[in-house]
DNA sequence: AGACTGTTTATAAACACCGCA
DNA sequence: GGTGCGGTGTTTATAAACAGT
């Protein structure tokens, strides 16, 4: 009798670890019934595989549909003996303590929490744009986006849940700076990100479900799994980051659509948000990372999680609670700056021309995919070509996230090039760019070097195009459409550099 | 001791409906912890309020943050003995088996299935739109839909866990077409609808999550909670309608858009999907509804679940599979004419003048917020002013989704006026739109009818406007927030009629 | 400080469509 | 040619984290 598995869309189960020790050991099912428990008991597959085996009862027969790590989606109705598959099965999931996990008592199979086999702190969305953008083509078929995130991420191939897959594909569904391209003459359907979208969303990263199970878990006498390191969002998209060295250009910002908008003074929202300007690409201010090794590797900002800035804050300050609008306020404050109509003479913020790295991304543009504002954000530079400090066994919380670093080939910069004259608004007014560069060092910021352990890092982020309130993805959308050039049009980017960001008024 | 339930971000419990005889009594929580099982046990709370109570042994204490069914956000704190908010918790639900639910003894306390306490047929989506679009004003806060939404679908107010209302406030954020205003010179913040997409979406309805627990309940000897009577998807989004009598136009499509997709052959989404030409308003072909009827009652139009009408065609089809793709595709090109070139003499589609009820939204414009191409649909038109066959008692698959006819008060006209001429391309040109009507009791489609049970309704729908591919929204976007008129200034609409639909070329 | 509001992500699921065997 | 099935893509529901008001 062959059943089959309606499980997760009959998605494939996640592969043996190698090395694990756990091949052919059939995981366990837990206390409820063998295959169908109406209850959805976890949500995340344990971390180690055949953690616990014993009472798993699952029969081979019940499983046909699975087939292998990077399914071409030929291997089915593999129910052969060597069929192992099915040892990942996620009902088959222990139970562990969240003090467990945190105890003393090691157990043998458990990895270190920096394992590469921990969750990335990377959405999904994330995820995608960092695997078609790792492409030369810049465009991925399905099944090679399947196949980059298990090569990249071992947690996908070995630990996820199969639905993982189903979550690609609704992220590509959603998201619109994904779009679905048809082979010129074949017939084969590829994935590409809208030009006008080049950046990697850098909320990096997943708010949401990340700590389902936290709440659970500190529920008084509840046993309950442990909770997959998922970094908690941040403010700031962050663009997939070639280092490049500029100077740092003064902080403008230009009120470009007060009349447009007609935003009330209430809509915040509208009101600060930096509008961007038109940014032109120059060759005198720019040092250009050598482009071996800006090819060699793309490396992507590295964020500690949220409440471990926070926490350190906190204890720093003497139970001051994180949640504190003033404390809140204070870390915004360093990367936002408030709007500076051009006349005004904001000390604060006032033009230093000093030589750092920036992190742009390789089209110099940020379009944010999101509704809220783009805020720089407390980040470390991860990206230099200068080796980092290698974090052999201690696992510090800045350590564990800064294994996270993408050793990813870097995309030919001419294919992301963007022809930013192009862009123009309704009243054809060229789209303008603002820039925002936090400083470093400078007075109070001190105290957050200190207590965040590394400098904060300067930071571009162009926004909402034009302002368009909350929908600037709709502006990304039709301009993409209308008025962004060839790919096929390769113009050589590495020779170009950013230029003072100046006000047009 | 004073617990917080974070469960559902502290979202309101259901209140108890009036007359259910469950007042009070506590509602059973199955056998795990009383207060947090680390598993969700079910998706949706049991039909019937304390339709079984015994084992409940939920302190009054846990419950703190609860507030009353037309909260006004200050009902808090409420911990007195006369606080029942907890009585529905969701965590005391009862499984009911399958069976039991279709079984002959019916309970007591158990409403039917056409009770209006049962789920209604709409997404989020639909509800929303309903909701603002059934004021003058056509705002509203969130509270106030909160409000309607408890007020015309108990389900949400007595039955629905409080999750429901996380869920409208995502859909708010996540739906472009919701757009949020603050109001002119206060604090309060308005949603409204983008006029650009003044339509009910109407792929009635939710395709998703309606049936999680049929899988399960058709597992071999699992006991499982019951099934809601979600409707499956239909194909096409139905506008808010107002019954409009015109004369059926020509069904024309423009092929607008081939140099700008620029689409291969085999993107078949973006030939296949009708582009929308402008579609001129005038008078001389209208037949207004009466004003007073329009305005009595805006009836959305009901449509029965796909399975079931699919079921029917099956049997009567002598087993042929309703997932037969002849069988679809006769289906669909009942619907859905091809591409028709201007040139082309389609006579299955010439214009045949004939005197029909269609039901258009009121401002005449159906942009489709979805990527799937909008697909007229097997529809009962029950929008008419005319009574409807009342189903006393039995439950029929169709009286049971008829009883779901929205009685709405029907919007000013004059506050969905769209000025289509403002409507441009970037390149200049006029967008245009195409209506298609489905013809009726022509031919196969007598078939069709019969075993509908009722006569297919002509349908209008204009789909994506300028065939941005898949991407119609962020034209609509652009073009709402550039282009659209005020909606202070009224233009009167009643006396608006429909024309011929025309092809520029 | 806390409640309410709004945004984003994750996950599961239903289902349509399409290509291929 | 038909047909069934698996892969792909879209949409909805729900829960949750968390930021903003
Ligand atoms: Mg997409
Ligand atoms: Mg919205």
């Amino acid at each position: 009798m062959m059943m089959r598995l309606v499980e997760k869309g009959g998605e494939a189960e996640p592969n043996v670890f190698p090395g694990d020790g756990s091949r052919g050991v059939p995981q366990q099912r837990g206390a409820g019934s063998p295959k169908a428990s109406p209850l959805p008991l976890n949500l995340w597959r344990e971390n180690v595989p055949a953690l616990d085996s014993g009472s798993c009862r699952m029969s081979k027969t019940e499983c046909t549909e699975v087939h292998g790590p990077h399914g071409d989606g030929k291997a089915k109705l593999d129910d052969s003996l060597t069929n192992i598959q099915w040892l990942g099965r996620l009902s088959c999931q222990s139970f562990i303590p969240y003090e467990e996990e945190n105890g003393g008592n090691a157990e043998p199979v458990k990895p270190s929490r920096s394992s590469s086999k921990d969750r990335p702190p990377y959405s999904y969305l994330q995820i995608i744009q960092l695997a078609i953008n790792g492409t030369q083509t810049r465009r991925m078929t399905l099944q090679q986006i399947y196949t980059w995130v298990e090569e990249h991420f071992p947690y996908y191939k070995y630990i996820a849940k199969p639905g993982w897959k189903n979550s690609i594909r609704h992220n590509l569904s959603i998201h619109d700076i994904f779009v679905r391209q048809r082979e010129n003459n074949g017939k084969a359907m590829y994935w590409t990100i809208k030009p006008s979208c080049q950046s990697v969303s850098s909320s990096s990263s997943k708010q949401a479900g990340q700590e389902k199970d936290l709440a659970i878990s500190q529920q008084p006498g509840s046993k309950v799994r442990k909770v997959k390191p998922i970094l908690p969002r941040m403010c700031s998209p962050y663009p997939v980051a070639s280092p490049v060295f500029v100077t740092i250009p003064v902080l403008y910002q230009t009120p470009v659509l007060s009349a447009i908008t007609s935003s009330s003074s209430r809509t915040r929202r509208t009101i600060d948000t930096p509008i961007a300007p038109k940014l032109p690409l120059l060759m005198e201010n720019l040092n250009s990372c050598p482009e071996d090794k800006a090819k060699e590797s793309t490396a992507l900002a590295v964020m500690e999680p949220q409440k471990i800035v926070a926490k350190r804050w906190k204890d720093r300050n003497h139970q001051q609670s994180y949640t504190s609008r003033k404390a809140n306020r204070r870390i915004l404050e360093l990367n936002q700056p408030d709007h500076i109509t051009p006349g005004s003479t904001s000390s604060t913020y006032t033009d230093k021309n000093v030589m750092e790295p920036i992190y742009v991304s390789s089209a110099g543009l940020t379009i944010s995919p999101f509704k809220t504002p783009v805020k720089t954000v407390l980040v470390q530079g991860l990206a230099t070509s200068t080796p980092c400090r290698d974090e052999s066994g201690v696992v510090s919380p800045g350590s564990m996230w800064a294994s996270w670093r993408l050793e990813l080939s870097s995309p030919k910069l001419e294919d992301s090039l963007l022809d930013c004259s192009l862009l123009k608004s309704p009243t054809h007014e060229p789209l303008q760019e603002i820039v925002q560069v936090r400083r470093k060092s400078d007075g109070g910021d001190r105290d957050l070097e200190e207590f965040l352990g590394f400098s904060p890092l300067r930071e571009i982020s162009s926004t909402d195009m034009l302002g368009f309130d909350q929908q600037n993805e709709g502006v990304a959308k039709i301009f993409s459409d209308f008025s962004m050039p060839n790919l096929e049009e390769a113009i050589d980017m590495t020779n170009l550099s950013w230029a003072y960001i100046y006000n047009r008024n």
